[in-house]
DNA sequence: GCCGTTTTCGGCCCGACTGTTTTCAGTCG
């Protein structure tokens, strides 16, 4: 069993042991457990089984915790698994997503009325009958309706770092099989949507149908939802993600990684034009409507250019002006990963990361970065232990002591501060100014009226010090819906203030959404990509960053962290235009 | 549950909001 599998497992009987009331502590290790074996570097499985070894060298394991994994080891569960199993059914799990519902609603509601599911806690709110629980009335009935629309939207749906970890994996074995040449991932996930509703690979070589058996005879595989000569389809995984693999003929791979790279509406806008021009366009190629012959097929990029276009990023299919752009030869370079030098957004064990400030350099500087910016909390974000304006100026002096000393990398201080709910800055203006960089964000009063979240917004950003606004929509993907506020007014005073916008490449925020990026661009803006990095393994997140900035239509150009030191630096002390353009 | 120790038991990030009550439990971050 992997480590992932094993901490899903803590983490399942440490949601069910909350809705049995049971010791907050004692959920806590479970949780920390499962944290802490979900990024350990070794497979905690062969640890257990190997005599010589002894999990409790895991910070954070003890005995009792070992005692729990031998058990997972050699039989795939544990005894207070099985215990909250009996005691609640494992679908009330699904119920603490729902926002306004706590594990003590939840064991309420299922003692009282039996609610197992999302559907019955529907019943019960439309129903009226919530209220006569106590403590809860007309408006948490509400609340929860409301909660369950949101879960619905985005049920059935994953984030895009869960597919790509899916997809590089699958990938790998499909290429080591015998008589493999090509396996890529088509769909929403080489578009780079921020969440994805299945996965498509597609293969080709000359025994491209192995993939199509080795699919199904996964050991992760769960169910065959339909084989063929040319196409298996399966759910995939305990996550049930459905995985779809084609099995291709050299020929025509290019023209099928167009079509089912899609996005519907960029293809159907591309093969109209085909039609115009006489030609058809489908998943084996592209032909001539009198003879049906084939003029392309073999690569996507004989395809764009015999029907008179450069090729298309496929973070760009969307038809938004990508077609028209690629016709007139005037598409953007897009930023590339290769491009990043720095990353301007971490936490350390000062606040709620989980690495010091040297682990943290370390770990940027072996990824090639010349600098880092240490970010963390401000003292508004009590829980997470955030610096008052007295550690924030004591922070500033230690960094400023420390570029003195062979650092790996540059690091450079900085805050990740909290705006409040008037939009004034949690640390006072003298405290920050001792800074190299201050990110402004919200953590707080998510539900003001779309106009104070405005106001509030828009007085952050005069702020002297504020050089960054971070997660700019506050949303969590398939849980929170970004707060209701004028973007466009706040994008054009960021553009005027020389204020750059963070696309927070956590693949759970990836916020700025793309399409705000592309709005922003326009409107003159500037940005940062930084991971929000918890962890060194956190850094790797980057690339979500990167492809939502592509998505955004963004050139490194646009991007302030892909300059190298110098003028990084260079402009961190003078506040002005990124490429002077804008 | 773990950890650390003033070694075997006490502490473990906690403040603020919401909706319900009428002093506070539950939820969130």
């Amino acid at each position: 069993m992997e480590n992932k599998d094993i901490a899903g497992l803590l983490h399942e009987t440490a949601d069910l042991m909350e809705v049995a009331g049971e010791d907050g502590f004692r959920i806590r290790s479970y949780r920390n457990a499962a944290a802490v074996i979900v990024s350990y570097p070794e497979r905690v499985a062969d640890i257990v089984c190997n005599p010589e070894r002894k999990v409790t060298e895991i910070s954070g394991i003890g005995k009792g915790l070992a005692a729990v994994l031998a058990e997972i080891c050699q039989r795939g569960s544990f005894e207070r698994r099985d215990e909250m199993l009996a005691r609640y059914p494992a679908s009330a799990l699904e119920l603490l997503k729902i926002q306004g519902l706590g594990p003590k609603s939840i064991a309420l509601l299922y003692e009282h009325h039996g609610v197992k599911t999302v559907d019955d806690l529907e019943r019960i709110c439309r129903e009226h009958k919530l209220r006569d629980l106590p403590r809860m009335g007309a408006k948490l009935e509400e609340k929860v309706l409301r909660g369950i629309e949101a879960y619905r939207k985005s049920a059935g749906r994953f984030l895009l770092s869960f597919g790509r970890r899916v997809a590089d994996e699958l990938v790998a074995e499909f290429l080591a099989l015998p008589g493999i040449e090509e396996a890529e991932p088509a769909g929403s996930l080489r578009r780079g949507r921020e969440t994805i509703g299945d996965l498509d690979i597609l293969v080709t070589g000359p025994s491209a149908a192995g993939a199509l058996a080795h699919i199904v005879q996964h050991p992760k595989t769960q169910e065959v939802l339909g084989q063929g000569s040319n196409k298996a389809s399966v759910s995939f995984g305990l996550e049930r993600l459905q995985v779809d693999v084609r099995a291709l003929p050299p020929e025509s791979f290019g023209a099928a990684m167009q079509y089912f790279t899609g996005s519907k509406e960029h293809n159907v806008a591309l093969r109209t034009n085909a039609i115009k021009q006489g030609l058809t366009l489908n998943e084996y190629g592209l032909f001539t409507i009198d003879s049906n012959e084939r003029v392309a097929g073999k690569n996507e990029v004989q395809i764009y250019n015999r029907l008179g276009y450069a090729w298309i990023p496929p973070e760009l299919r969307e038809n938004s002006g990508e077609l028209e752009a690629a016709q007139a030869g005037t598409l953007p370079t897009l930023v590339e990963l290769s491009d990043m030098r720095g990353d301007l957004h971490m936490h350390t064990t000062a606040t709620d990361g989980r690495a010091t400030l040297q682990e943290m350099a370390e770990a940027a500087a072996a990824l090639g970065y010349s600098y880092i910016a240490i970010t963390d909390h401000s003292k508004a974000l009590a829980m997470s232990n955030g610096l008052d304006e007295h550690r924030v100026v004591a922070f500033a002096r230690e960094v400023r002591e420390l570029k003195r000393q062979g650092l790996p990398l540059r690091v450079f201080s900085g805050l990740e501060c909290d705006i409040l709910r008037d939009g004034s800055m949690d640390i006072a203006e003298d405290a920050l100014a001792e800074l190299d960089l201050v990110i402004g964000s919200v953590h707080s009063y998510f539900n003001l009226e779309p106009q104070e979240m405005t106001d509030r917004l828009l007085r952050a950003l005069e702020s002297p010090t504020l050089r960054v606004l971070g997660h700019g929509t506050g949303r969590m993907l398939l849980q929170r819906e970004s707060y209701p506020f004028d973007f466009d007014r706040v994008a054009e005073l960021a553009a005027r203030r020389n204020i750059f916008l963070e696309i927070n490449a956590s693949p759970e925020r990836l916020d700025l959404p793309s399409h705000l990026v592309h709005t922003a661009k326009r409107k003159g803006c500037q940005f940062t990509i930084s991971t929000d990095a918890h962890r060194p393994s956190h850094f790797r997140n980057m690339r979500f960053g990167v492809v939502t900035a592509r998505r955004g239509w963004l050139s490194a150009s646009d991007v302030l962290n892909t300059l190298p030191l110098a003028e990084f630096e260079d402009r961190l002390r003078n506040r002005r235009s990124l490429v002077g353009n804008c």
